[in-house]
DNA sequence: ATATATTTTCAAAAATTTTTGAAAGTTCGA
DNA sequence: TCGAACTTTCAAAAATTTTTGAAAATATAT
């Protein structure tokens, strides 16, 4: 397969791959493109390798900066902004699960916590079905916060090595 | 908090949960009524408290059966069917993890197999940094792969014992 | 076998999300 | 201060996804 094939393989499954997981498609493109892409990339760049107009473009380099994935890069001497995207995939997963946790789990922990206080008697049915489902969903997500925390501060060595041993 | 609020609430935040992982509003919020009601509810009873159409309930429930996240439920005598979920839920996330991989994780790495085998010069600058790109992506995948094979396997005491205690 | 209850399908409608592109805003050198 | 280069915004259009509901299919009782 030839380079200029193999990327916009990469480009396409990637965008389509960040559908399942409630990402644009665009979004994911440019990111794709940038991880590929050794030398940052003008808003002009993007938009003509992708084939997206200029606000698309911008909206989701914005997204993208917002989700702490792409950096502006100012290069001397050029008055256009580059971008460029974090290249190391391990800090890549660590700061998307940073950012998820912070933007789902946490506020779902929070509203669990609510729902867990329903007014009543629990042992009508009905409400000690509502409250078990919501504890042990609490519960479970507490697990994986912390333990999320953990591996956002871990090394990626540590990852692969410890873990994987302990999995053994 | 009233149930029947507490009740809403849930099932709309589930719904809205869904929607950040790809899942669609009303599938997430089927499965929501069906975790927090103790006896099974057939397909008029999921329509009337959800406000759902027939064909939309439909449609959605068998999605949930593909998932192995909600079952039919015979009642001796009755001739409708009935619908309930897995109640445990570190069986629903071990379940739900299974088949992402199966329909996520797994063909995509597949397809980076594929495109590690790119042809060209591995110094031309543009090819190395797809190279390394795409083999990072697959080699974090694979350990993900392995990782998540065990956790499919484990109990919930392992997972929240052992594994936090590595955390440590 | 027929009537009735129940489930499934799917084309069209509705809702939602994404994209466009032109106008407004900003920055910066001369 | 002006004007060109560049970036951002956002209302409208397009694309996509979801929902509806009526018709078709299926199952069951009599």
């Amino acid at each position: 397969m030839k380079l200029t094939e193999a990327k916009q393989q990469f480009i396409s499954s990637w965008g389509a791959f960040g559908t399942h997981w409630g990402i644009n498609r665009t979004m994911a493109q440019i990111h794709a493109l940038l991880l590929i892409t050794p030398d940052p990339l003008t808003q002009d760049d993007i938009m003509e390798q992708l084939n997206i107009s200029r606000g698309n473009t911008n909206m989701n380099i914005r997204d993208l900066i917002n989700w702490g994935l792409v950096e502006r890069v100012l290069m001397t001497g050029e008055r256009k902004e580059y971008f460029s995207a974090e290249k190391d995939i391990w800090k890549v997963v660590k700061q998307i699960v940073k950012e998820r946790k912070k933007r789902e789990l946490e506020p779902m922990l929070k509203l669990l916590d609510q729902l867990e206080e329903v007014e009543g008697d629990k042992r009508d049915k009905n409400i000690k079905s509502f409250v078990d489902t919501v504890s042990s969903i609490k519960k479970l997500g507490r697990q994986a916060d912390k333990t999320l925390d953990v591996m956002i501060k871990a090394e990626e060595n540590w990852f692969v090595g410890n873990l994987v041993k302990l999995f053994k």
